[in-house]
DNA sequence: CTAAATTTTTAGATATGTCTAAATCTTTTT
DNA sequence: AAAAAGATTTAGACATATCTAAAAATTTAG
């Protein structure tokens, strides 16, 4: 049996290399879960034993295919469940990422099945984020950050990369979200900062607003 | 905070001091949550420390105030999710127990009472069980359990007090479900097993299978 | 190519929840 | 009212998952 624990630390490092490549640190994961590199050290050894990952002391670790297949599916229902919260119990897209935390965990692939049919077979998140597959394909998508645009660019928001309330919250005060076309004016090179116009407005958000919104130009 | 394993004690009590009077002994819980007694000693401690029971050594236990409160919170959630895995994802009566074992634990008030809200403010699950509402009232119905009636009375299944599979996949074989009328025929004082009638068929039961089903008499 | 800085691992604790075996308390028999 | 039986608690272990502090390895700088 896997526990709790153990599917976080293996969506960690799955979450991490999709935005990297290469072996992942235990520096990054103790980042990523908010825990201290000594517990990182101490989990990687038992999920080694378990053939979940491929661990070499001091030089990072790597998902096996049992690994791998199993974080995808934890990824899978963390989104299922939160295209089911945002679509019919009608939370708001800056409210569900905790409770999928928790629901992400719950064990019965009958669940999942039919949670999935429940939902006619979305095939992204509220957020944007592709749904992986029942057989853990994760589609890809031909978005680019916005802050990797280049100036006088028109695209549309596909999806964003962070899914905090926070974030989310000022996303929908400069009245940005799924599907909203933005125009990139103006990059500073001083700080990567960045002007864009939404509809008939202009707006400046920082680099690290920018670098969470994907964009489809058009 | 409360943690799952304090969740299930409580729960525990709840369902045993349901069915009984007076003070909850160790062995009738350990039985319960199939564990040691040694276990729930240990557990009583902690739950009397974090105010949760009254509990004198030797003498048994009880739910506080606040104790009921968590334990009725925690059977809310476990009918309204079966509710929900029954009338929206189509599981089998027989197959949701299990699942909301899990499901009952998940902490979000927002989440339980928009549950609550898309079924329509459920007042039974599909068991027949009453669902506590939201401040802690769990409706109480006349009923009477079918191996207490006597011969000759004619009456109409409201609910049944124990569901796990085999017992339920046996009703269905039996064709016996909530709503099914039913006729006591005749009680065997050897075993206290009963005939009974339903639609045009009759058929035998024994007192164990009777005592889970709660008649309404007509 | 050494020395310093950084990263990672190990060592030793702590908290939770569980177990078996032994001790103790309570209830039932005789 | 003692002895036996039964229920409950305590004692001592173990597994999981976490932490801080210290040691060791690796990487980066000078
Ligand atoms: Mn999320
Ligand atoms: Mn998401
Ligand atoms: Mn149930
Ligand atoms: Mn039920």
């Amino acid at each position: 049996m896997i526990t709790l624990a153990e599917e976080n630390y293996l969506k960690a490092i799955l979450s991490i290399s999709l935005n990297s490549d290469g072996k992942v640190s235990t520096n990054a994961i103790a980042g990523e879960i908010g825990t201290s590199a000594a517990s990182v050290s101490d989990m990687l050894k038992k999920l080694q034993d378990k053939k979940l990952v491929k661990y070499k002391k001091y030089k990072g670790v790597s998902l096996t295919k049992k690994g791998n297949s199993f974080a995808t599916s934890v990824i899978r229902k963390h989104r299922l469940w939160e295209t089911f919260l945002v679509n019919n119990l009608n939370f708001d897209w800056g409210e569900v990422h905790d409770v999928a935390e928790q629901l992400e965990h719950i064990k019965s692939e009958e669940l999942v099945d039919r949670l999935d049919a429940f939902l006619d077979y979305p095939k992204f998140d509220p957020h944007g984020e592709p749904i992986p597959t029942k057989d853990g394909e994760i589609s890809t998508t031909n978005t680019i950050p916005l802050n990797k645009l280049s100036e006088g660019t028109n695209g549309k928001v596909m999806g964003v990369t962070l899914d905090e309330k926070p974030f989310l919250d000022y996303l929908t005060k400069l009245n940005i979200s799924i599907g909203t076309e933005i125009k990139l004016l103006e990059k500073i090179s001083f700080d990567q900062s960045i002007s864009i116009k939404t509809g008939n407005t202009k707006q400046h958000i920082s680099n690290d607003v920018a670098k969470h919104l994907l964009i489809k130009t058009n």
